[in-house]
DNA sequence: GGTCTAAATGCAAGTTGTTCGCAATTAAAG
DNA sequence: CTTTAATTGCGAACAACTTGCATTTAGACC
């Protein structure tokens, strides 16, 4: 299990590797949290097409490779979804809007089985609160 | 304890009292389930204004009479936050896009503790999947 | 290497959910 | 009934995201 690179990521997949697509996940993967588009047009000196951004990410989400985290303020956030990164917790700053990973020990299986005929695909669970930097003023 | 109605729920709050929030207030109490803004307008018949149906949901909310339970497809999801109705789980079907409740026996309440200094306001639990309907096809 | 083709990109315009400014209306206090 | 501050409706503005289309490009096949 080596170490994530765009091309690791993407290999045996039939996916054109592509200048953008190198750029995009190679910035996907120094972030080590989660992301929106804009972020990530930003961080690359808004010199990408947004809407090439927001085309691989749909095309990277459906791939599995990253996984949709949480959507707030109506903007879609993103996280690298690699074995390094299995499905976690996350907590949302009311005040600042920061968005933390919340490792933990176990993997998050709660309640895999749902009454009826639910089939969970994947489980989301979040915090709201007041982050440690906010709680300082 | 008595039954929801628009007047209980705004009673000694200072908040006035206006024909279109008896109505929006109204047909929250009757949808038992989650819904968004253009729910609410569609339910009214397109009649009221959206952009009032918008400010009284965020007045709603700040309130504390109702709470957000998710946003998808752009769209956010509001749901009723009375005593009867604790936080609990929502299911979303990937396919049809329809939203469950996931009535629960316990009160939700996974670690409210965190580590760190993370003052948890509110938790938010969702599964994602295929909804009974969707898998008979 | 060169040629070809389907897929990806950049650009501009469009869509959608939500917000804002402002004049007209209205709840409710006096 | 009067008064006034809050609320509403309307239209325009906004922001995130999507789409159409001409141009470019990865990579497969010679």
């Amino acid at each position: 299990m080596g170490k994530c690179t765009p091309e690791s990521l993407l290999e045996g997949r039939n996916i054109k590797i592509t200048r953008q697509r190198q750029i995009v996940l190679g910035a996907i993967i120094d972030t080590g949290k989660p992301f929106s588009a804009s972020d990530l047009h930003e961080s690359l000196g808004n010199e990408m097409d947004l809407a090439t951004i927001y085309r691989n990410l749909e095309m990277l989400c459906g791939e599995g490779i990253i996984r949709q985290v949480m959507n707030e303020k109506e903007r879609q956030y993103y996280e690298l979804a690699c074995i390094h990164n299995p499905e976690h917790p996350h907590f949302y700053c009311n005040i600042c809007g920061k968005i933390y990973c919340m490792k933990q020990d176990k993997p998050m299986r709660l309640k895999k089985r749902l009454p009826g005929d639910f089939t969970v695909e994947q489980t989301v669970l979040q915090y709201r609160g007041i982050c440690p930097d906010c709680s300082k003023e």
